[in-house]
DNA sequence: TTGAAAGCGGTACCAG
DNA sequence: CTGGTACCGCTTTCAA
């Protein structure tokens, strides 16, 4: 796109070599200060810019980040890539895209994909598939910086992001057993995926605390997180089937919590009288909802910001790292009662 | 990410010229098929993937593709990014995403970067704030491939890809006339941009065959989009601060649409009974809105998917293109009855 | 402090 | 049909 001045040029018309333009621009290095001075002037006068391609053949350095996550138009990945986006466009990373729709088959291969584009890093939320995850494990060894966030595994040593989801989960239970539900069942995602585990222990922990064991049956898993509608009609049919149906859900991602409220509506189930719905969403106003929805709200943008700097951090640092951290962010419980 | 083979190392091993196996891998060409047969299996044996940098240094084509739009979390837009990202993975481009957040300045910034990333064409929807558009001409001058979506320009002369907005928010209008609403107001986006015209010409229209007229003061625009939430309260308490307040609402955009539920929430107006929705929206299931919500839907992804394929063809094109075309998606009025 | 030159991985032209 | 080589734009050693 245009065509662009080169350092050859600058070197040309100022009758020094290459070698030297080069120098001057980067700063540093020995060089005497009026050199440098002309051909800075030079340089912003004809707005050169380097040929980010030929300094990636050179320096073996692509300046691009992969990202693995199940769904782009989701409304909270499209959070998470909008942070992503913030910082690396100011530290000029390119970040390609790519989804799984929780597919291992599909996340495979776009890993390779990804590498083939010999990306600089990755930032990796797993698919509800994902079992197995010697692929990564594969790259990290071979010393790519890898990042995992919301859908982490503790196999990889790496930096991780993830939201509190034992605490929102707990948050979200709690606020549903204080209001009076004693039947309150759980619709989640895959069991492989480590928020379905947080989120499942959150729940178990405020039943617990408030004296309540759900009964058998009671949590029901989506394999594929919702993304096959019928997951969803399923698991109320289930519920609804039950000789005691629940009087509350609590539903553990955006996708189950519309799809969870869509399918009530279907059904004719009264809300709130019959049924008490809270669960995981990023929707931006489920106040509109009908009922006004009770969320627990996670900090997407922030998680894609974080991971991102994490991620950055790792592939510019100079030598290995070896000591990792896991960011936790809080998850914020929004109340809205009813009309 | 990875230590690769080169055409090099195929070379050394098979003992054969760099520009021999490189001819080999190509495929077409003068060369025997026992030498093609040998580098090809030689190669799939190893795994050799071509790198794409040194090809993009070589060719001074960068195989990515620029995309400026406004906001990434916008559940239309985001959708779109779903359809450029399926086709451009499959052709093995690259995207890269920038958003204007509806700033003049910052298309412009980000204009600048793509350029400088050396994008071979851009995919463009305008910022609310975007009058002057000789940016654009100037690199499409120089021979940049553009295709413009949703928000376009008469003025640059190549493919759009657009949908019927006149004839959406003429479907959606005249249902509100059908439900025998007669004061109905507009809330739209910036007078700048295509779709607001488009979509107060579907709107003229459909009150003119009901025989009605607005009052003035009934279209109400938003410089910014609805990005900026004072927006929406302003023109929702001057809509209701008249001596005729409308009994029925056509929202522009999906932002404006879900500001403008929200909005009236706050202010305890009953919906349907004082006021009736509908309007523009890509959100998954407006059925589950207070009370459901009659929409137009935009075939989004479809839009992302033919401005990549438009923009390919024009990238990949032999022959400078002459001939421009501009798609009309159809709009999809979908009907919610209230509970 | 500066210049010359090699090389990153491919491609394409020119000989042979 | 195949080999040799220059070159894309930049960085970096080695000499001067």
């Amino acid at each position: 796109m245009g065509e662009a001045i080169t350092i050859k040029d600058i070197a040309k018309a100022l009758g020094m070599s290459y070698s030297t333009v080069s120098r001057a621009l980067k700063g540093s290095y020995q060089i005497s200060e009026a050199t440098r001075q002309k051909v800075k002037e030079y340089a912003d006068a004809h707005r050169y810019r380097p040929n980010l391609v030929a300094q990636s053949l050179k320096s073996k350095k692509s300046r691009s980040i992969g990202v693995l996550l199940c769904s782009i138009p989701n409304s909270f990945f499209a959070e998470v890539i909008n942070g992503i986006e913030s910082i690396a466009y100011n530290q000029d990373y390119h970040v390609i895209l790519t989804q799984s729709l929780e597919s291992y088959e599909r996340e495979l291969k776009n890993l390779e994909h990804l590498a083939w584009r010999s990306v600089d890093g990755l930032l990796v939320s797993l698919s509800t598939e994902t079992i197995d995850i010697s692929h990564f494990k594969k790259w990290h060894d071979a010393g790519v910086p890898i990042v995992f966030f919301d859908r982490i595994t503790d196999l990889i040593d790496t930096h991780k992001v993830v939201v509190d989801n034992a605490g929102g989960a707990f948050d979200a239970v709690h606020y549903l057993a204080g209001m009076g539900r004693r039947k309150i069942a759980h619709i989640t995602s895959s069991p492989n995926i480590s928020i379905t585990k947080e989120r499942l222990e959150g729940y178990n922990k405020a039943m617990a605390s408030h004296q309540l064991s759900p009964a058998p049956g009671y949590i029901q898993y989506c394999q594929h997180g919702g993304m096959i509608p019928e997951e969803l009609e399923q698991a109320i049919d289930k519920l609804f089937g039950m000789e005691e149906p629940p009087d509350a859900i609590f539903t553990a991602s955006d996708r189950i919590t519309i799809s969870t409220l869509a399918a009530l509506y279907k059904r004719g189930i009264q809300m709130p009288e019959q049924v008490m719905v809270a669960g995981f969403s990023n929707f931006s106003s489920p106040e509109i909802f009908c009922p006004p929805l009770t969320t627990v709200r996670q900090p997407a943008f922030e998680m894609g910001k974080t991971a991102t700097e994490l991620l950055i951090q790792l592939i510019e640092s100079k030598r290995p790292v070896t000591s990792f951290e896991k960011r936790v962010l809080p998850a914020e419980l929004i109340i809205r009662p009813a009309r």
